[in-house]
DNA sequence: TCAAAAGTGTTGGACCTACACCCATGT
DNA sequence: ACATGGGTGTAGGTCCAACACTTTTGA
């Protein structure tokens, strides 16, 4: 835009002090993939989706934990804040980050009118980061109506989240309500019980919810694994996510062009060692022509 | 959350003045399908994709187009402050809305930090809306470098979209770099010259996007239909959201449960009548068991 | 020897692509 | 008559679910 002499004075003369405006911030739904040992020399380690939550030695919510998220910064864009936050906060680098949603309910933040811009990060750091815990995640969803006519149909889903760290067990209840009259479809997440802080177990069920979609048509899993990894292990952490078990062969020959072989193999596990694989970062170049 | 009395002092106390907070807009992408008469008695009318753009009758942007769109609004959420701002600029109700992403780059708006909470909304009305014109869209993708290492590749796409009413052409050019080291993918859009307000084309094209990804999946183009449509009509509409021609007879098979066939057939066509659909309610239950 | 995981082969069916073909209408 | 769109049929190929089967290891 090239600047006219009316814009210019505009521009000088505005303030916008005389607006009321809502805070904002940026919050952060941390997920990993961590292996579970087992007792059994043979067995595989199990995979687990765990999700980090920060302890709140502050009110409002004092006790309860939280995604991990800050009040936004004028000087930086969305991504830098939240970038700089996971860093001073959990001293988190290096992850996958994609924005879910905009949060902005009236009565979220018991302070006053707060609005959220989520964000789901991917990690495959098996550490602890400061601050808070690795939550392991259960989640449960059934079908609870469902009301069918010639116009349209209804269904609520009841949605149970239980979030547990060895010490703790945070139980919360979703309902979702999906009406759809002609042609509109409407979603309503509504939160009928939740130990977190704020909404902050919506964020986790948008960011389950994103991860499995994307699963299907994107090579966003291999954020969770390490570098060099099996077959089998990649199978666990799908199945994980989805929530189902697949077919082993079925799933190598789908799987087959996001990976690259390597010449190592496993040993030391009381079965066939097993080849080592990496990503393909070139997969997906079909997609873009 | 049940209030601790620490809590609850907590809150009296707190003020949140001593904040700097952004000014917040929530933006709307109106989009629909319009039929361009033709001629020749025998020939379709073709379908063309538009949006609805509001024509700004003060700085910042005096002149320019722009998405319709409001600062919002304290006492209402980000979607009800959406439907008021549609309802009283443009008179427009009961439409198909959905979120699409959260713009916060630093000069956005040239009057102070502002972000923009964006929304596509589709609609099948044919009259003239209030306050803003309906632009032809016309979108041209081309790849200009791609980059393949053993480490991943980058790729450049130049994107022009034109818009245009009769009398108004606006220009736009966008640049898409994907780039993909190792896992990590980014994505990143950069506006090289736009004849809109702010980055406004950016949540066009962003619009569009969405637009085209969700017609594989989802019904979410009956949004743009009448009540009523042949298949005919359905497939110019999916063709010209996606750009390509699509086989008939292969159409037809695919989409056969979306719709319900009614008893109903067109006539004074110059060609065999063609029989009525509407959208079928009923048609995605399965994705929710 | 054996339990566990690694890995390959095969078969039937579902679906999709491409094309050919016929139908019905208003001018 | 004919141009145009409406609509059906089908052959060939691809892909995928399901299952059976062999291989290899450490204890």
């Amino acid at each position: 835009m090239q600047i006219s002499n009316e814009e210019k004075k505009f521009l000088e003369l505005y303030s916008d002090s005389n607006y009321k405006k809502p805070s904002v911030t940026v919050d952060a739904v941390i997920l990993r993939m961590i292996d579970k040992e087992s007792d059994n020399y043979r067995k595989l380690p199990e995979k687990k989706l765990q999700v980090f939550l920060t302890h709140r030695n502050y009110p409002p919510f004092k006790d309860y934990y939280a995604a991990v998220g800050t009040f936004i910064d004028l000087n930086n864009t969305l991504e830098e804040t939240l970038d700089l936050c996971v860093l001073n906060k959990v001293s988190l680098t290096n992850f996958y980050k994609e924005q879910l949603f905009t949060f902005g309910d009236k009565q979220r933040d018991p302070r006053t009118r707060v609005l959220s811009v989520s964000y789901m990060l991917l990690t495959n750091r098996n550490e602890n980061l400061e601050n808070g815990k690795w939550f392991d995640i259960e989640i449960e969803e059934k079908k609870s109506t469902t009301e069918v006519s010639s116009e349209g149909y209804q269904v609520e889903k009841d949605i149970t989240i239980i979030l547990s760290n060895g010490e703790k067990v945070l139980n919360n209840q979703l309902k979702l309500k999906i009406k759809s009259s002609g042609i509109k479809m409407e979603k309503e997440l509504e939160i009928l019980s939740s130990e977190l802080a704020f909404d902050h177990i919506k964020l986790i069920y948008y960011a389950l919810e994103r991860l499995k979609n994307k699963l299907e048509y994107t090579d966003i899993a291999f954020n969770l694994l390490p570098d060099k990894f099996t077959l089998t292990e990649l199978k666990n952490c799908y199945e994980e996510i989805l929530g189902t078990k697949l077919l082993d062969a079925n799933f190598r020959r789908k799987t087959a062009d996001l990976v690259c072989p390597l010449n190592e193999y496993t040993s030391d596990k009381g079965h066939r060692p097993s080849q080592l694989f990496k990503h393909n970062p070139n997969w997906d170049r079909k997609i873009n022509y």
